[in-house]
DNA sequence: TCGACGGATTGATAAATGTCAATCCAATGA
DNA sequence: TCATTGGATTGACATTTATCAATCCGTCGA
């Protein structure tokens, strides 16, 4: 692995002040490994034994039951995925694939298990990242719960302009149907939210977003800090 | 607080093998209340200043946004509620109030956090429950993403027949419309989902429901063990 | 015992969302 | 350059869910 990318993947929140030799160790018994996109990494109820960590490309974390599937989230560099299932040692409730050209940290999970015993610092990331893991996913609940599919966009449009910097405009660097289904509709239905927002300040043009009148798409969208809030 | 219901405390997960130094002190340190129903415990966007434990009686975690309200968690004795807020030292995500009356045990978090840095177990216990309601709360937006509202309705009653000990048969002992904002759906919608389930297997009548074709209730409900597992 | 109250149910209707089919369109490779 | 291909969009329609209003019904207190 490249210096740089050594010091990104210390740069996680999981390994925020945990010891050196710590550190050194997990990344040493780590498999780095480039994958394409649309590779399966884990599947949902298999046993947890890697704890993943993004380093390049984008991974989807995905869910299905009765022939029914839908996005739960995308991770991005540097990112981990599937602690918690790694931590009780359980199996994984998501499965993830590659959405692009990806590579992939694999730690062992027993490593994970095992230094998370010996260094009370590991521990303490390992607790504030499931607190995080956890208030996110209570987030995306009652996302889900309490809003309608054209607002769930227009605030995902808002969260993501102020994310890549850039106020006035949104580009989306993924298929819209995988946000479709993130955001918890179909393709279709996103196509027609696309078209509900062009009324409240945002036009569309392909994958490129104008935030027109952000004060108008703000009003609709409604964005609450304790649902849309980065913490 | 009563012998027995010390007992029942310390049979928390939250607590399992914690050093007795420690379950003591948090215990003398925490405020022991009694409430009617219909009290506001606590308030989302609030600091999170204790960790709640139900002694006996029943809690609504709720929350809302831009006028609508939804139902997030119901919590029993004996559980605690709003771990994560505490152990980060962050606001609230959701609100809670007493729907019984009740008895709760309210630890101040300045405490939690210094047991949790001082106490190995203790912080063991603490992540694997972190990380069991982390995976609940995944469970729980699966739920929500993938299945109708009178599927949510049905696989509720095969989880809660078997929790209480009555396989061929749920008792409600909650309002209805309490049951329908945790579902997912309103009061009428909920009535209709009960008309449509009467159709597999399962007859209502008020607060009673027979489930008198289990096989049939399970095939309309499709339950899956990485939505419904209890774990 | 009788009202009164609040939640539950039912019916009618509207809004939101999904499905199916037919293009459209942009990227790709021959 | 052009044909192919897969995702995106649009239209028509079905299903699901919510809303509004009326009524039912069980509980509780006078």
């Amino acid at each position: 692995m490249r210096a740089e990318e050594t010091a990104a993947l210390r740069g996680l929140r999981l390994f925020e002040g945990i010891a050196e030799p710590t550190f050194t160790d997990l990344v040493a018994a780590g498999y780095l490994q480039f994958f394409p996109p649309g590779v399966t990494l884990i599947r949902a109820s298999d046993p947890a034994d890697f704890l993943h960590v993004v380093i390049e490309g984008v991974v989807e974390l995905y869910a299905a039951t009765a022939g029914r599937e839908t996005t739960m989230e995308l991770v991005r560099p540097v990112g981990a995925f599937i602690l918690a299932a790694v931590l009780s040692d359980q199996v994984y409730l998501q499965s993830a694939r590659t959405l692009t050209r990806a590579r992939i940290l694999m730690i062992p999970a027993e490593r994970v298990r095992r230094w998370m015993a010996q260094d009370a610092a590991f521990m303490s990331a390992i607790t504030v990242e499931l607190a995080r893991g956890y208030r996110q996913a209570i987030k995306a609940l009652k996302n889900q719960k309490l809003r309608t599919a054209a607002e769930r966009l227009a605030n995902w449009l808002i969260i993501v302009a102020a994310e890549q910097g850039t106020p006035g405009a949104v580009e989306i660097d993924i298929e819209k149907r995988v946000l479709a289904s993130r955001l918890g509709m179909t393709p279709e239905n996103l196509s027609r939210a696309f078209a509900t927002l062009a009324g409240h300040g945002a036009q569309t043009r392909g994958t490129h977003i104008d935030i027109t009148d952000p004060a108008a798409l703000r009003a609709f969208a409604n964005p609450d800090p304790l649902i849309d809030g980065p913490e």
